[in-house]
DNA sequence: ACATGGCGTCCAGATGTGGA
DNA sequence: TCCACATCTGGACGCCATGT
């Protein structure tokens, strides 16, 4: 059988990803300092291998089906050549990332995606830094952090989504804090994501509450719970296995889902919080 | 190993075409 | 008349086979 292997030529994708984008030739060869003319034979010599990509109407282009199913492929195939060029040219990454990230999430998400990346880019400094949501939030906008998970409601958010799931009440093994009234509920810090729907919920259910403790202390709110003083609420993920989840129901309203989102800096995005945000991801898979 | 010439590719510039 | 795309042409460059 005769095979033969066959390249593709990343300038013609990257000239129709232009031309795409732009609506026109001309405005895509300004784009990437070529004259309308090379574009336009650029085209034509990809067109001559992929069929049709765009109808010419009147003074417009529009793209063909082809044209659009191309047009998503040759974008992940430029930032892959992107990618892998930067890695064979610039070297190892090094340099600091700052990583914010809720209480709860640290304890139960990170270590293994952090000591991966650490033992892959040794000469990255990671910092870690923990806050409450609205905190990490506003330390994104204000780029004192390059990185940040943010627990939000699912729904419309300027980060990327990275799972969903429900918020639970947690209590002591055997414990009967769940049925005190008012009910006491503790709570890492006063900022806290959950705190909210939370008190929402107890509110629509009509359920007296207090708040216990709000330290800032993940261990502290949690030594509450095991005491059997408090109840308090987590994502189903990051849930101890030394204390239990409480049912909703007569004695616990129940609660909405909430989204982990990836939020980066305002600007430019390192290499360092691409690769970090990447093994993020591909941790949570 | 190096020089040379043929060939193909790519690009810019000039020009043609057609629509607004 | 202006603007955008298509086409043609010539120059620059790189690759490859061939000669020295």
């Amino acid at each position: 059988m005769h095979c033969m292997s066959r390249n593709l030529d990343i300038t013609l994708l990257r000239t129709f990803v232009a031309v795409a984008d732009h609506g026109s030739m001309t405005a895509g060869g300004n784009a990437l300092h070529l004259t309308q003319s090379a574009v336009s034979q650029q085209i034509a010599r990809l067109e001559a291998l992929s069929g049709v990509l765009f109808f010419r109407e009147k003074r417009t282009l529009r793209l063909t089906p082809g044209g659009e199913r191309l047009l998503g492929k040759a974008r992940h195939l430029i930032i892959l050549n992107d990618e892998l060029w930067a890695e064979m040219t610039e070297g190892p990454l090094e340099g600091v990332i700052r990583l914010g990230a809720p209480y709860d999430l640290v304890g139960a998400w990170l270590p293994p995606v952090l000591k991966n990346f650490a033992a892959a880019h040794s000469q990255v400094d990671i910092r870690l830094i923990c806050m409450s949501s609205p905190e990490l939030l506003a330390a994104t906008a204000a780029g004192t952090l390059d990185l940040a998970l943010v627990e939000e409601p699912p729904g419309k958010s300027a980060g990327e989504c990275l799972s969903v799931e429900r918020l639970e009440w947690v209590g002591a093994k055997g414990g009967a804090a769940f049925l005190k009234r008012p009910l006491p509920v503790s709570m890492v810090a006063e900022t806290c994501a959950f705190r909210t729907v939370v008190l929402q919920a107890l509110r629509k259910k009509e359920t007296t509450w207090k708040t216990l403790f709000e330290s800032g202390s993940l261990d502290a709110t949690q030594a509450m719970v095991r005491s059997d003083l408090a109840v308090s609420v987590l994502l189903a993920s990051t849930i101890p296995g030394d204390l239990t989840i409480l049912p909703f129901g007569e004695n616990l309203p129940e609660l909405p889902l909430f989204s982990v989102n990836l939020y980066h800096a305002k600007g430019q995005r390192s290499r360092v919080a691409n690769e970090l945000a990447q093994q993020i991801r591909d941790g949570l898979k």
